[in-house]
DNA sequence: AGAATAGTGTCTTTTAGACACTATAGT
DNA sequence: ACTATAGTGTCTAAAAGACACTATTCT
């Protein structure tokens, strides 16, 4: 441990010498794409509620981008990790302690910020809508739980030489009581010889601040790739369940019709039995389930 | 665009007039797991070369962590993004320029580095041996290329009362002419009831700078995760290569053997027959592949 | 009774895994 | 002829997809 540099200075007499240069710097934010599913109304007392998949946004007050909707999140401390920093924020918005939270991407792109600087460390969390306080937040910022809906829009590959080049498009659509924000995000694959390029960019971004229709858009698209092969679904549940408001959970989020049987035989391994039904509907009651996380 | 917020200014105002806060911000760097493959020395005429897969590390010339090994990489620019820094170093390191590169995670302990905070944007690159600058770099930095092996050494999962705590232990162990650097690292997952946190922490690490060892381990594991679902293996690979080249390629990545009939039949697809062969080994000669990049 | 959901059985199709067989260049 | 690899055929086992049938509760 005494080895010495150029200088003649060991470690420790290095870093006691040791000024950070004066260049600049960015600010570092978090923000978070916070999931729920929460029944919709139902008015036929026979019929199962239908579940909707849904974020969390903050109006904005102030400018950059005021009276639009932004992702909850803040800028980290030099005491904590982009993690700790996005539990502070979720604690202090949501006031949940225990929740799923799963770092995404970071957003750098120089100017995604008018004012200055800020790479954005976006996170996805995962809550069940029964633990978490209905009107979002004590703070006096207004949050509200959107309906998210991400639809592939068009596709387009060209080939060339070399390679390939795909463009996709996505509407991003996010609704509250009628008020209605709709993006559309670009997804360009170009492939060369050796070398894949992704690229996300916004086309049309209404009523959503900064580039945050990307990080949901990216989100969305995260949850379901990750939904058929983790036991992540899991996390958007109350502790007892059905397996139909399982099915319903992986319906929303891949935005399709599951087959019963095969759904049952695949994750239904997810949870376990209880001694509890469901009751109260006009048709057969059902068994109720408990989580049984996978250990791998 | 009229917008103004309580102080009666309009956007425009209102960025004209911002001045950034007064308060710390972290540096940001962005570090890179170039990974290749690259054929082993063989004496017998007839058999084929086995595979090994690479990555390439650089001699630290100063403190901290002097004369150990670290992991390409620079700090990033207020005029580019992340990814675009991740190129810049590539192509000074590697004088590579078209190149697979995909985001990994950002790690930002306050501690990673000891003179200052700095954040790491990690990501993965992938490069076919033969398009590569042997010597790599052109910088007065040694590079080298180092064999890499992780595997799982202990797992242990430990149920309570509302979840479970699993931990597993990998060793790390990457080799150039019989130097060996060596670490452990431990997976930690620690599920309560509702929320799962996985931690990777640096058990060991015998000359492997900063929290490296940490960001080559996740890397490896990303590589295996998605090899089976995605074409990414390909990239390793030059433009004509032999279906056994391919499966040597899933083989080192996964760390052990495939059968041979079934792999051509789930991987032959991402590649397309060409009219050359190749010859001059001691058995029958090969059919040439060429990339066949799936759209999707 | 009728509506709506719960839960299961079983057929078909697809995919993965395992192994064995034939083919072919170079020494 | 022999060695090591190339390439394919086929059997088996497991998983996914599709659908139909029975069961049960409340109005």
């Amino acid at each position: 441990m005494e080895m010495r540099d150029k200088n003649g200075l060991t470690e420790q007499e290095f870093l006691e010498q040791y000024r950070p240069g004066d260049y600049e710097r960015p600010s570092v934010a978090t923000d978070m794409v916070i999931f729920t599913a929460r029944d919709c109304a139902e008015n036929n007392y026979r019929k199962l509620p239908q579940k909707k998949l849904q974020i969390l946004l903050i109006k904005r007050g102030g400018h950059p981008y005021i009276n639009t909707w932004a992702l909850p999140g803040g800028f980290v401390e030099p005491h904590e990790t982009t993690e700790q920093a996005a539990k502070r924020e979720l604690l202090e918005e949501t006031g949940v302690k225990n929740i799923y939270l799963e770092q995404l991407y970071t957003f750098s792109e120089p100017k995604r910020d008018p004012r200055m600087w800020v790479m954005s460390c976006s996170y996805m969390a995962l809550v069940d809508s029964e633990t978490i306080s209905v009107s979002a937040g004590d703070d006096a910022k207004s949050a509200e739980w959107f309906d998210v809906s991400l639809k592939k829009e068009h596709s387009d590959v060209q080939e060339n030489e070399n390679g390939f080049v795909s463009v996709t498009d996505y509407a991003l659509e996010l609704e509250k009581n009628g008020e209605i924000l709709s993006a559309k995000i670009r997804l360009t694959k170009t492939r060369t010889n050796s070398g894949l390029d992704s690229r996300y960019e916004i086309i049309k971004s209404d009523g959503l601040a900064f580039d945050h229709a990307k990080i949901i858009a990216f989100a969305v698209l995260r949850l379901r790739g990750k939904v058929t092969y983790t036991d992540i679904a899991l996390n958007l549940l109350p502790e007892y369940f059905t397996l139909t408001e399982l099915q319903q959970i992986y319906e929303i989020i891949l935005d399709r019709e599951l087959i019963k049987a095969p759904f049952r035989r695949k994750y239904g391994i997810l949870a376990e039995k209880t001694e509890q039904y469901s009751g109260d509907a006009g048709h057969r009651p059902s068994q109720l389930f408990r989580k049984k996380w996978l250990a791998e």
